[in-house]
DNA sequence: ATCTAATCGAGACGGTACGTCGAGTCTTCCC
DNA sequence: GGGAAGACTCGACGTACCGTCTCGATTAGAT
């Protein structure tokens, strides 16, 4: 039954498949360009090289360089960061920032500053970066938000996106200035903070 | 024996010197372009010629394209975020917000961004940063909040540096990422937040 | 029975037979483009859209671009350009100048340059133009031109392919250069000139 | 006198001035490479790397491959095919079409059939030929033909543009066709058809 | 009053990457 | 197997910006 619907709903497109291997080596030399020399010396002539691929395919599918080192970039980190539903704000503010801070610990946080970094300077990364990593995200964890808020656990005049800036903003303030070091208990102490406000209760 | 005093003192270079309404020319010729085309497009030979100097003399004194932006950074922000003492942590809290606020919703906020983003590839931007504005800066932020400590305005056990993270990386984040307008209004709203913290009173 | 002996007679080839429309309509849309936009312009894909066949037809029967626009050529020109048997030298100089000409003074003359053009640079075309026009003509007219020579008519000692450049040369010349514009009279004069030569008699 | 002249006339242009060294750089590599790969394989890639040139200082000076090759050509060729003065009507034909010939044997013949081939795809180039080779070379030729036609040498009815036609065309005709090899003999053989016609005297 | 040494404007230059385009090949499904 | 659709590799195109360089003109103090 369900082979049958299926063939009445997926019409194959006619001509040649697209190779999704094609795209994978694509993502994937791009990701490790980054990593290796940086957003500015990934250039699209390397990731061609590398990857096997030729310019043209890479550019059939994505409209610039930008766009191929972010859709790399949200592809590498989104299972690294699952969204994960836990019964109270504290936990849940808590959970999230500890589990940001852990992968901007890694050579995954270079990443993290080096897009943002290039979205200063490159108005391409700029709207790839907000369509396909933060808008989305954003878009997830707002339902989460708005259950805390029904519940009475969250302030009714917060802003959703307002709310989100609060959490991540200082651990990308650090991780791109680095006047200490990230660690864990950082982002323990930071989730107390951002729980409890500066004002003493 | 003036002269030989002079000379001794001063050492005076042979030749033409240094014209320094050129300097000045190529930095606010720089800071417009940034702020009427963004960084990627404000090109050196668009500094040039608005600057009416030529690339030569630009790359006499500074290294690169980036090394201009950070001067004329260095030159305009300073004297735009004069610190003020305030008596109560509400009061500073909601003042230095709006004040920052206020500077980076104008072109310096993009010259703000610059910086950070060059410190990502640039390990000389990132140190001449961190010394030449965070430190000092976050040393005389850490007097006043020692006091609003001391008169129970700030709960002990919150890190110092960690407070003015949750302070100003939120408006950091926001001035990068862009993923709403950067008002005076989410300023006074950030405040807010920061102070009472997510959890209800 | 009749299924057994065509198959034994005709030794069809198994599957599919040739679809010869598609043969002509790809011919067809290589004329059309060759004379609307030029050879460098008259692209594979653009004949493979306009006649509804597919590159991979395209390329199945011939080896390449060149031969594609020769074949449409050749089947064009062949045609309008018919051999005909005149009694005498001036007669068969004159009439052949003159056709010609008005051939070339059509839309074909620019075929002609196109493909003589792009012989010069891709080595298909002129070995195509060679076997599938030069060669099979000059043939032809040799054996007019040894009638000639046996009646007398045309000096022993001349080169039959010289006696074809002597006639066809000039105008090809003019047809590509252009420094004047191709008549019928100058046809008729070059006739004159070619049949009596330069000296005067 | 001519020093004061030559000092308000000449003023020198502001600037680095060009490298008259590069231009020739990218000539002569140019050539090389028609020679040696032909036209369509003599890429501007290829053309600067060889040449040591940048791809942007080639487009600087010329607006695509076909005007440096062109540039190239005149450059090259105006030189080689001195124009002689000779006294008779037929050592002038003999003369000329054998220092032709020889031209168009060597290396430099590839480079007129590519010039004229491209000049049947681009308008600029077919200008360019006809007013920096064709029509001045022409103007000058007519003078000794004037000559000739006032001695009684060459028949009054004869148009000039045609007389060179006739002498030219088949050359060129053969260059570009190339049935046959182009040689001296055939040369001396042309000369003397085309001085004295195909009809037997 | 020259001489020397540096600055400055103008702009040519080598280099590198960009994003595009066409040729020719390959892969899938349909008939 | 023939054919349409179209993905793919290859390689050249012409453009843009970077940072360097080479000129002549200019501007001072030194001789």
């Amino acid at each position: 039954m369900q082979n049958v619907i299926e063939e009445g709903l997926l019409h194959r497109a006619p001509g040649r498949p697209r190779d999704n291997a094609v795209r994978e080596r694509i993502l994937k030399a791009g990701l490790d360009l980054l990593q290796e020399v940086g957003f500015a010396n990934a250039t699209c002539d390397a990731i061609a090289e590398r990857s096997g691929a030729s310019k043209a395919t890479i550019y059939r599918w994505w409209p610039n360089k930008a766009a191929v080192l972010i859709d790399a970039f949200v592809e590498r980190l989104t299972p690294e960061l699952p969204i994960h539903d836990v019964s109270t704000l504290e936990e849940y503010v808590t959970f999230n920032l500890k589990q940001f801070t852990r992968v901007l610990m890694g050579s995954n946080g270079r990443l993290f500053a080096a897009v943002i970094a290039a979205a200063q300077t490159d108005q391409d990364v700029q709207s790839a970066f907000l369509s396909h990593w933060i808008k989305p995200r954003r878009a997830l964890f707002r339902t989460l938000l708005e259950r805390y808020r029904a519940e009475g656990l969250l302030p009714d005049n917060y802003d959703f996106d307002q709310v989100l800036d609060v959490m991540y903003g200082p651990l990308l303030f650090l991780l791109m200035v680095r006047h200490v070091e990230l660690t864990l208990a950082y982002a323990e102490n930071l989730a107390n903070m951002v729980l409890n406000g500066l004002l003493p209760r």
